[in-house]
DNA sequence: GATGGGTTGTTGAACGCTTGACTATTTGCC
DNA sequence: GGCAAATAGTCAAGCGTTCAACAACCCATC
């Protein structure tokens, strides 16, 4: 039987804290990108990662990966990107398994045209309430966090955006 | 025409972070509360929020603001408890407009099976990687950030979990 | 060069959420 | 008192996600 280490007072305020303010963040962001480029905010990630490829292409595998996406959700999203003309499938070359998702000159310019106000938008909501330092240790605890999750802080701060 | 203010290196690699840890622990805690508990984490904390009021009943507006959500979400989610059996609808004594949602016994008896698991989770995700220090500024971040979106952090902290 | 197990990606159903329309009730104003 | 505006809650349709099942393919081993 093992004890529950139930949550001081203290802890108790800082998780509402920030489950709220984590949620109200993602959902003005998604509002923003919606009302801007009529899509969620996790499809234009996953323009944003095909942008920042040589080709402007990632195979699908890789694309889920690095948008922390299922398989299946990355498809039905492909899917309905492929719709609005801004990316498109092709054959893997080594791989007959595989496919590759290419962002189209469309994509691309929906993307550079939705860059601006996302921007504006993280930085409103996210870093201009805080200090420098605040900024600094809220990006060293999300690195722990994202440790003890499994995840690689580094590939995941790398990843250009 | 306004001068987009592009994110520096180091806002970039911050702002990775934070939307990948704050996304993976969110996703953790609903996964383990829907594996625990057979309802998303989202619904949990409405029978949370009932719990700690005397009578175990708030009326559905009041509850909405609560929990952040919308009216419709609400009504849609107190709909599927109440087929758990957990919350039950009454009407407003003073305003026949008005609806309570209750926590039932069964609902009440969930909760309490519920959460020590849930506790548990949100140590380890959110609590344990960082140091004292780190979570203290991790919650006055959150405090500005709601703040700069027109919340007040001091109703959010309050409310009892 | 066959076989079996792992990988890659898609699909359909179910679920939760949002939006917008709608009913019913209350409140404020003349 | 009567009427417009505001408030409370519900409901249907559409969107995005997950889950489970599946088809196609790779590759290590024999």
């Amino acid at each position: 039987m093992i004890e529950p280490r139930w949550l001081q007072d203290e802890e108790k305020s800082t998780w509402r804290l920030y489950i709220s303010a984590t949620r109200l963040v993602e959902e003005a962001l998604d509002r923003q990108m919606r009302e801007d480029a009529g899509i969620p905010h996790s499809y234009y990630e996953i323009l944003v990662h095909l942008s920042s490829e040589e080709d402007h292409s990632l195979r699908m595998s890789e694309l889920a990966v690095r948008t922390l996406s299922s398989k299946s959700r990355l498809s039905h999203a492909v899917s309905k990107l492929e719709a609005l003309g801004w990316v498109q499938r092709a054959a893997c070359p080594n791989d007959k398994r595989g496919q590759l998702a290419v962002l189209t000159e469309e994509g691309m310019a929906a993307l550079v045209e939705a860059a601006p106000g996302h921007v504006e938008e993280v930085r409103q909501r996210l870093f201009d309430p805080l200090t420098v330092e605040e900024q600094a240790v809220l990006g060293r605890a999300c690195r722990k966090i994202l440790a003890a999750l499994g995840e690689d802080p580094d590939r995941i701060a790398a990843d250009i955006d």
